[in-house]
DNA sequence: CCAAAAGTGTTGACAATACACCCATGA
DNA sequence: TCATGGGTGTATTGTCAACACTTTTGG
């Protein structure tokens, strides 16, 4: 650090956070967006964020934010794992003032309503499919496609697919978060044994089991375990993402 | 975004970056340092780093502030291959103010001249062995274990060990960088066949080669190939780093 | 001729795939 | 009893680690 340090020596920044968070639902991958309501972009949808305030940290504001703008339950945003993916500079990204943001992902379950509906500025708080997602607020559609890559990257060597799960859930199920993100199928009885043979990564519910979409056989639940990383990884195919 | 707009609304924030920039030298990882000149921390270790100005992205501002700390080569800086490692935005992380820094990581090859000795703030850049680093100011020691756990993790999956190597480099080079960032040993014939098993990783100099630190057969030279990603991973034994 | 470093070959253990098959349930 | 999804077994294929061996240089 060279010059000086005056607070008042620059023309100020400010700082925000912006989040992309995704879930899966009906077989497609959904991120949650908002409306906004005022220009500029005014009608356009955008990833939920804000302003980082002076005694926040990032991680805070996303999170403060998250529970302001959309209707997600307090408990789940608490407790929600968020990961920094990268900040987002270009001086011209505003066309207000200089305004440098710190993007975040995260994973949620399909939620039992469908869409934030709390109150304020969770009415204008969507899941949508990020297939019919044309144009987004500022760069949001460079964050957002930053964001999915960065996912389907990590499902591949994290634990993380468990986070789009509820908290006991079938191997079906998870099998079928692997295969919307990454586009693509693959095969059960392999699928199974490469997770059941990762220590760690799921664990049985012990009292029996039963759960499924309707017919069929009664599946065994599990929840998520310690593990957070993958040693061997779950390799996508070739062909994959979108 | 809720609030409004007006830059002064709120305490402002400095933005600023910070570098890890890592050579392997001597069989170690080592890692550029300036020495303060001021409070705080005057005369303690830091990462080299400053301001963003008003009409710069943060990548701009590393590459510039790396120009300008250290005596690093122009051309060098310029084609430096940087990664955006995260952002820190704790708000206590610098005494006098509210800082969020983003930190960059980068590989350099081992420099002809030892430790950068240009003029003015270059004087104080220096090249520290990872395992000496005791005390840095601010979180930088923070921000230097994630760089070297990102830098560890990064040589599994992607080709950026070359970006250690000089622009024409023997395998034994390239898997004493492997060995050197991991603390471990591989297996010679086996790292060189999975080096040149995946395609665009390394391409061989055509004209023959030779090189070598004194006794022993010369060596084929490689340059780096068109290839970002390893597929698949050269994967770490399990006991490494440190 | 010996040490040191580059480079080649071979083998056996293990992991990943593909696919056949059985089980339990709802309609 | 049939369709649907859960769960098990197995053979083939490929990949990877281990290690023996050859080649080319400097002293």
């Amino acid at each position: 650090m060279t010059a000086g340090y005056d607070p008042y020596a620059f023309e100020p920044f400010a700082v925000t956070v912006d989040l992309a968070v995704f879930t899966v639902r009906a077989g497609a991958l959904h991120v949650l967006l908002i409306r906004r309501g005022q220009e500029p972009y005014a009608g356009a949808w955008a990833l939920p964020g804000g302003f980082v305030l002076p005694r926040e940290s990032a991680e805070t504001a996303a999170r403060r934010e998250l529970a302001e703008e959309t209707g997600l339950p307090e408990e789940l945003v608490a407790a929600l794992h968020l990961e920094q993916l990268r900040t987002y500079s270009e001086p011209d990204r505003d066309p207000r003032m200089r305004v440098v943001s710190v993007a975040f992902t995260a994973l949620v379950p399909d939620l039992p309503e469908p869409a934030p509906e709390g109150g304020g500025d969770a009415a204008h708080a969507r899941w949508l499919a990020v297939h019919d997602v044309s144009e987004l607020a500022f760069d949001h559609a460079v964050i957002l496609a930053d964001a999915r890559e960065r996912i389907g990257a990590k499902l591949e060597y994290t634990c993380l697919a468990t986070g789009f799960c509820p908290p006991e859930f079938t191997l079906g199920e998870l099998q079928s978060v692997y295969e919307t993100v990454w586009n693509t199928t693959l095969d059960r009885p392999n699928f199974r044994r490469k997770v059941l043979a990762t220590p760690g990564f799921v664990e049985a519910v012990p009292g029996a089991a039963r759960l499924t979409g309707g017919r069929g056989k009664p599946a065994a639940l599990y929840r998520p375990g310690p593990a957070t990383t993958l040693h061997p990884p779950l390799l996508r195919p070739e062909g994959s993402t979108r």
